[in-house]
DNA sequence: TTCTATTAAAGAATGGCATTCGCTTAAATG
DNA sequence: CATTTAAGCGAATGCCATTCTTTAATAGAA
């Protein structure tokens, strides 16, 4: 009974945005250059999202999933526990939190700038954190289950902070250093189960 | 040979801006509103400060050093290492990064929105390293410097990530495990080290 | 005290931006 | 084909940080 949206001028939008972002990050990207960059008009935006913060999400949604899944097969491939806890923290921190090509400074952005009817379901966050939890599970495998649950918390935390700190700190610290004690700590647990 | 700025001014815009970020955060304060609640003009802000960027951090920077005095009183005044060591994590974490006053979600989104011009110097974060990793002297008394270097790092990381949190993900996730989870691993070092 | 250079102070632009409005027109449906 | 719905678009709208321009207060020289 009426006109369609497309499907391909939703996809352009989302490709131009991406590329925006991560080149000129969130802020300095203007709906204006995604309509351009896609093809469309400013305003036609409009009719694909309710708003910025909602391409900011449906951007990054796809790109830190993927990621996640990544992550997943590298922990797995590996064949010792300790190898897969590497694995996972040093994926976690220095691939995602701290991912190079500016992911997470936008979805920071978004954060830090949304307003009152800007809102999004945690269904991303919650995936991500029962992910994160099961891999716990592979690499410790006799391990507690409250610890595992401690651990998860500690690496969304650690993961948060490195995300503030790559994106809005800039290099006033070594992250490296962050993340080597964060290694230490988890390994003075495991030890510590160890019996050792 | 010319008129002066009047400290009063500074004063009152400085009060007006702390009132302001507190009620409705960084975003939402104008600088015409900051301008109105100390009786002067939005141009003549200019003549004080450089950029709304340099007020949050004017505003910022003592109310951090003033809650880390207090939280370095505190400390001090528990009895054993290990009462010292949660009255820093928890001041820390919940006393500071996740504060109910929205002093840290004024700096997250100052920090966010930073422009190219937007810089500030990192005297305030090196200087609440430094008294962190005191702190931590005086919690554990014997420790390895390595050691207490590394959990300086992960105690900055940890507050960084509830700030984050505590101001841009709201009530997603249940900060107080995270907290626990975080004793939990200095706990496990603690008691590693001695030798448990 | 008077004059003058300096600059605080104020009001009026400026420029940028997300979002909305009103109109036009493509296309799905009967 | 006629009708109707909504995509698409250009032109507002409203908001805001920052700058420009002008006025006037005042510290210091005369």
């Amino acid at each position: 009974m009426a006109r369609q949206k497309s499907e391909q001028v939703r996809q352009a939008l989302l490709e131009a945005a991406q590329k925006l972002f991560v080149e000129k990050g969130y802020i300095a990207t203007t709906i204006g250059s995604i309509a351009r960059a896609a093809g469309t008009s400013q305003s036609n935006v409009y009719v694909y999202f309710t708003s910025k913060f909602e391409i900011a999400f449906a951007v990054f949604d796809p790109w830190l999933r993927s990621k996640v899944l990544d992550l997943e097969a590298r922990v797995e491939a590996q064949d010792t526990p300790e190898a897969r806890l590497r694995a996972l923290i040093d994926g976690l921190i220095h691939g995602i939190a701290a991912d190079r090509s500016g992911q997470t400074l936008t979805l920071v952005q978004a954060l830090a700038t949304a307003k009152a009817g800007d809102e999004y379901s945690p269904d991303l966050l919650l995936w991500t954190m029962s992910r994160i939890h099961q891999m716990i599970g592979t690499a410790l495998p006799g391990s507690d289950p409250t610890e595992r649950e401690a651990l998860t918390h500690s690496l969304m935390l650690a993961f948060d902070g490195i995300a503030l700190r790559q994106n809005l700190r800039r290099s006033e610290i070594e992250d490296s250093l962050s993340v080597d004690a964060l290694y230490m700590m988890v390994q003075a647990i495991i030890r510590r189960d160890a019996g050792e």
